[in-house]
DNA sequence: AACTATTTATAAGA
DNA sequence: TTCTTATAAATAGTT
């Protein structure tokens, strides 16, 4: 999916691997959306970066269960 | 991402949107766990169909977290 | 942060 | 409904 194929497994470089998080996070993201739009699905996203920051969706009430978690 | 392009809607046809309900949260599924993989990232992720079957991905011990608000 | 060659996901069809 | 395939979309490597 890119120039090139990858082997799913960490990546070692960090910067590489800070790119490739931002990209693929937004991805990520966007498709989550798009699934419970489309299929009408509640749908629950989070994802911590390693630097400990959140980023999240969730397609209605299940956010605030997630979130009461933490 | 397929013969023609789609509107992001929700899909009336029940069961067009039942299949691309199955199609897409398999992909999510897929790529929420090469995300955590890559970029050494937690991610959590549940997906409710409309019938209420669950269906989920967690990193590590987020998933844990997460079933416990339920 | 943009670009683009290429891989991957998937909408429609069989 | 499982498999196929043409095509849209995501993204790896580059600039």
């Amino acid at each position: 999916m890119g120039r090139g194929r990858i082997v799913i497994r960490r990546i070692d470089n960090s910067t590489s691997r800070q790119v490739t998080f931002s990209k693929r996070r937004n991805g990520l993201l966007k498709k989550a959306k798009e699934l419970s739009i489309l299929c009408d699905a509640e749908v629950g996203l989070i994802v911590f970066s390693s630097t400990g920051r959140l980023y999240d969706y969730a397609s209605t009430r299940t956010l605030y269960l997630i979130r009461n978690c933490f």
